[in-house]
RNA sequence: GCAGAUGUGGCGGAACUGGCAGACGCACAGGACUUAAAAUCCUGCGGGACUUAACCUCCCGUGCCGGUUCGAUUCCGGCCAUCUGCACCA
């Protein structure tokens, strides 16, 4: 019989599924295991074949897990909010709700004809309204706690798609999803203030077990910065200007202070500033320039004095001009700073470009004390000496910061701050399929959540789906729903036309697969305390600043609230590399080379492709698709299957094959739990290789051999295991265990090195001490000739490891 | 510019904690089976020198230069290249 993955596949799949054999189970008594992955988009074009990496690598972790005792909940869904739909909605007149039905069908039947071991019963769908009816109430829970408020505000206005984005949606100045300009617009939306948890977000992450290269890039977006405000004194007035530094030490090397051109003392002293006309033209210049010109395009220095005012040094009293420019950013700080261009490079190039004064406050400590003229800022804070600094000349540059900021606060001058370049997050989107925001606008009682019994509140089923004017969303136009009544005073209201953004419903989808048909509740109380955290969860390296960043944070608010019992969700992170087109370019519709899993599970079958892609290289790693590869995998398992011609009984491991089951078991083992599943792969390819050159393999071999293969090929091992007459299947079995005496050679191939080069062999015993390895080596024909004529310098010996001889 | 990662045969990649570089797969070559082809099975396969050939032996080889070490793909210093993220954040 040859193998006939269709068939096999189909028959699995559908015992599966009839049986439930893979659902959670309510026994909260157990030791639970919850692995995770992030849920797709279901788009138009199916899925993709990267999917299907990540999914495999925790489903293997997820089969292996439940044969290890564990209660695993594995569990998938749909976040189904998004613009494609509704772009395709706006150009073909099909709601999305439509659309995404179909997309979302498409997908399960995809997911499922590759065997994940899934916990259907639990499917969640972020569209659904017994679903968002929560993401509202998360809402509504976060404005009760001041989390969510109105701004009226600059925002990220994309002209493309007509609607509002957060700063981690822009791009390079274009909108991450549709490549348009994105321009600043004046706009009222919805923030969140995740902002308010910025040092937690930080701090935390020395509790949960992430891959570095994630918290790195956490903590660089959140980029928190530690500091000083400092007060400066506006000569002649009762203004003053607070700075923020990272480097308080150089106060005495400050000449100058800039101000962004939007800062608000411009105005306020327009009255003594004598060149108006000039600070207005560089403001509207400045004003035009969108972010990414600011940031991107241009690096050299604009900007202009300020006349007609002084600043004065808080410590000398000196009087300091005062510039208008664009490299100080409004946003950041306190939008003005204290330019010290001896010690940093921007205002060094500031300063040269403007001939103001430069003053060095720190030089190397080689020079000791000496000072050279500088040709360029220093700025090295680890090996820094103060001078001309008054009180803090000799010290170093880290004991002058404290010290400084002890002198200024004892003398109200200035305060210890710490900053962070992380913004609250819009949350308003001018859509129509997004979850509605739960607010109403009373004239009396300003913005009002909805009751909460009151949830769901429904998207209206609308028939024009086109922004409307001026970038408002769909919404505003249903005229009739939009009209309500205050929860608060009864009186006249009005409902928020905005739609909440798509990374809403995702930021908790987690919890729901816990008790996903609760009426009640996000999740039942115990559901919760026995499935959080999630143990692992994989997912791409581009969520990490958005997707993960975001559902941290809520969950953190969760947990200040009561309503989960961990501070982080997520007890493990990991990350799948991206895989590429066979030409090593990125999988994209315009180059031709996507690949369709559909068309590679119809010719070679779902635990093919399963193998192939755990195969084809590391699992953190980019990879190229190789059609090529695939056969070879496929080959691979057509020997599997041919094994059982080879079987013969046995209810023990022969000896020919025992070692290498035990160090099999071993190797698998240990390499799932650290994602080397190409390695894993390649073990069991060796192992067949050693069937097929002796040409047998018994019953008990053909079982362990087929329960480890059976996470990363479920299907054919299933089949095989049950055709050589198990009654059980491999799911309801346990996962085979080794023993480690057995992994061990009793017998070593030393390599004989001579001057660190191998000259041969010599089989010597374990841990066979040095006298006897040294007579064994000594006699070795090979070795006798090659020390022929030499004197040896000095003999190595490694037990198990090496035997170096040093010659002269 | 800053942060992180990567660099090994024709290709994807392997190598525990510093100890036989190239596991496994692909491609390629040869053989068996076949009327033939495909499939399958078996064998070979980093480069070079020596050799009629095989075996043996020797030399070179993990991006580049240097260092530590009996011994370096692995550790250290300095470069180069590619990728990813951030980017005037005071």
């Amino acid at each position: 019989m040859s193998y006939n993955f269709k068939e096999i596949e189909k028959k699995w799949q559908t015992k599966w599924e009839k049986e439930g054999t893979f659902y959670a189970k309510e026994d909260y008594t157990k030791k639970k295991w919850y692995g995770l992955v992030e849920f797709p988009y279901p788009s138009g074009q199916g899925l993709h074949v990267g999917h299907p990496r990540s999914y495999t690598a925790l489903d293997i972790v997820a089969r292996k897990r439940r044969m290890e005792g564990y209660n695993v909940l594995y569990p998938i869904g749909f976040d189904a909010f998004g613009l494609p739909a509704e772009n395709y909605a706006i150009k073909n007149h099909i709601h999305p709700k439509i659309i995404t039905e179909q997309n979302i069908a498409n997908f399960r039947r995809q997911l499922k004809s590759l065997g994940f071991s899934f916990d259907w019963s639990r499917e969640v769908n972020t569209t659904d309204p017994e679903y968002y009816k929560w993401t509202q109430w998360i809402f509504i829970q976060l404005f009760k706690h001041g989390l969510a408020y109105k701004a009226n505000m600059k925002i990220n206005y994309c002209t493309g798609c007509k609607v509002g984005l957060a700063n981690e949606e822009v791009v390079n100045g274009v909108c991450e999803r549709c490549g348009s300009p994105v321009i600043q617009k004046e706009k009222s939306e919805w923030m969140l203030k995740i902002t308010e948890y910025a040092g937690r977000l930080i701090d935390d992450l020395d509790e949960v077990n992430f891959l570095d290269k994630i918290k790195a890039q956490q903590k660089n977006w959140i980029g928190r910065s530690t500091g000083a405000e400092v007060t400066f004194k506006v000569d002649g007035t009762n203004e003053s200007l607070l700075v923020y530094t990272t480097r308080p030490d150089t106060l005495f090397g400050a000449t100058y202070l800039v101000v962004a051109p939007e800062h608000p003392i411009l105005k306020t002293l327009a009255q003594k500033i004598t060149n108006n006309e000039e600070i207005k033209a560089y403001q509207e210049q400045a004003a035009r320039k969108s972010d990414f010109e600011r940031t991107e395009l241009v690096k050299d220095k604009t900007g202009i004095e300020i006349k007609g005012i002084k600043a004065i040094h808080p410590i000398t009293g000196e009087k300091m001009p005062i510039w208008a420019s664009d490299y100080v950013l409004w946003g950041y700080g306190t939008g003005a700073i204290m330019a010290v261009p001896a010690h940093d490079t921007r205002d060094w190039d500031f300063a040269k470009t403007f001939h103001l004064p430069v003053k060095q406050v720190i030089v190397p400590f080689q020079t000791r004390g000496e000072i050279e003229p500088l040709t360029e800022a220093f700025t090295d804070v680890e090996d820094g000496t103060l001078v001309n600094s008054d009180f803090l000349n000799g010290l170093s540059v880290s004991t002058a910061i404290s010290t400084m900021i002890s002198y200024l606060e004892e003398h109200h001058l200035g305060t210890k701050k710490t900053n962070y370049k992380l913004r609250d997050w819009v949350f308003s989107r001018q859509r129509y399929w997004g979850e509605p925001i739960p607010m109403v606008h009373c004239e009396k009682c300003g913005w009002v959540p909805l009751d909460e019994k009151d949830l769901p509140l429904t998207l209206p089923d609308v028939k024009d789906f086109e922004p409307g004017e001026n970038g408002e969303s769909p919404l505003a136009k249903q005229t009739e729903w939009i009209q309500t009544t205050c929860p608060k005073c009864g009186g006249k209201a009005t409902r928020e036309t905005d739609t909440m953004p798509q990374w809403a419903g995702s930021s908790w989808y987690f919890l729901r697969y816990m008790d996903p048909h609760n009426q009640n509740a996000i999740a039942s109380k115990e559901a919760i305390n026995y499935w959080a955290p999630v143990d692992w969860y994989n997912g791409g390296m581009e969520h990490t600043t958005l997707h993960l960043l975001y559902s941290r944070f809520w969950y953190k608010f969760l947990y200040d609230i009561g309503v989960v019992p961990t501070k982080e969700p997520y007890a493990k992170r990991t990350s799948h590399g991206m895989i590429l087109g066979s030409n090593g370019e990125k999988m994209s519709k315009s180059k031709g080379n996507v690949i369709n899993p559909d068309d590679i599970v119809n010719e070679f079958g779902a635990d093919t492709l399963r193998v192939y892609e755990m195969f084809m290289g590391p699992f953190d790693q980019t990879a190229p698709w190789s059609m090529d590869s695939i056969r070879g995998c496929f080959k691979f398992l057509d020997r599997v299957w041919n094994m059982q011609d080879m079987l013969v009984e046995g209810d023990t491991y022969s000896p020919t094959f025992e070692k290498m089951m035990h160090k099999a078991i071993q190797k698998v083992s240990n390499d799932i739990e650290e994602m080397k599943f190409n390695t894993c792969v390649s073990t069991f390819m060796t192992m067949v290789n050693e069937f097929y050159h002796h040409k047998t393999i018994n019953k008990a071999e053909f079982n362990t051999f087929l329960t480890l293969l059976n996470p990363f090929a479920p299907h054919i091992t299933e089949e095989l295991f049950e055709t050589i007459g198990n009654t059980k299947t491999i799911a309801e079995g346990t996962w085979p265990t080794y023993d480690a005496s057995k992994t061990i050679d009793e017998e070593i191939d030393m390599p004989i090195q001579i001057n660190g080069k191998v000259k041969t062999t010599v089989k010597l015993p374990l841990d066979c001490d040095e006298e006897k390895a040294k007579e064994m080596v000594h006699a070795n024909s090979v070795i006798q000739t090659n020390l022929e004529n030499k004197t040896i310098v000095k003999e190595i010996y490694v037990k198990n490891k090496i035997y170096n001889i040093v010659v002269r």
